[in-house]
DNA sequence: ATACTATTTAGATACTTGTCTAAATATCTA
DNA sequence: TAGATATTTAGACAAGTATCTAAATAGTAT
């Protein structure tokens, strides 16, 4: 299930950081990590949490890969949670 | 930090429709418990997930206690989330 | 080709989480 | 008070996750 993998990337510190360094600009592993304090076979698993949960996209530029947000995909999940709680308004027992 | 236990708390399909339940109308565990196959031990479990997540509050009702969304928490995640996704749109390196 | 830089994959280990059974707590009723 | 119902807590265990080191892959440059 899709939203399970969104919520569950989201659900760690590190990875929210990684997006909000890719809210300011696309960046590369490289400088991705200068920001964390894990090795960069950690970081990497993590770029690939956030990659399965479609919240982000790769393009390689020779040796780098860059790292950007899927911001369309991020808008559809606040529009979803938004929805999932905001329709049908709870009825008192 | 709170915004941890809120995706934490909903990176779980049980507890997803544990709430999408309680959207409906507040529940005491046992009628909560009859959309599941787990024990109530581990229901309880995830309850208590959800409640330390402030997505959910409980209110005793005799021997029952009854389960019910926090829906202004919601509406701040839901705020919270676009905000953390569409202020500052990103520009492309 | 060889060496260098950037990133990922593989395999191991410690920590966290979901589940269970058994026991405890709280409330109601006879 | 004793018994029944509703829920939570405690303790154990299996499965999942984050981290590490070592090795592999991909591209660049000499």
């Amino acid at each position: 299930m899709t939203l399970n993998n969104t919520f569950t990337a989201l659900s760690d510190p590190t990875r929210r950081k990684i997006l909000q360094l890719l809210k300011k600009k696309d960046l590369p592993v490289n400088e991705i990590a200068v920001n964390f304090e894990i090795t960069l076979p950690s970081l990497s698993h993590h770029l690939t949490t956030l990659k399965n949960a479609n919240l982000v996209s790769t393009q390689r530029m020779g040796q780098q890969i860059i790292y950007s947000l899927n911001l369309s995909v991020f808008e559809e999940i606040a529009e979803e949670l938004y929805n999932f709680f905001n329709k049908n308004k709870a009825k008192k027992l």
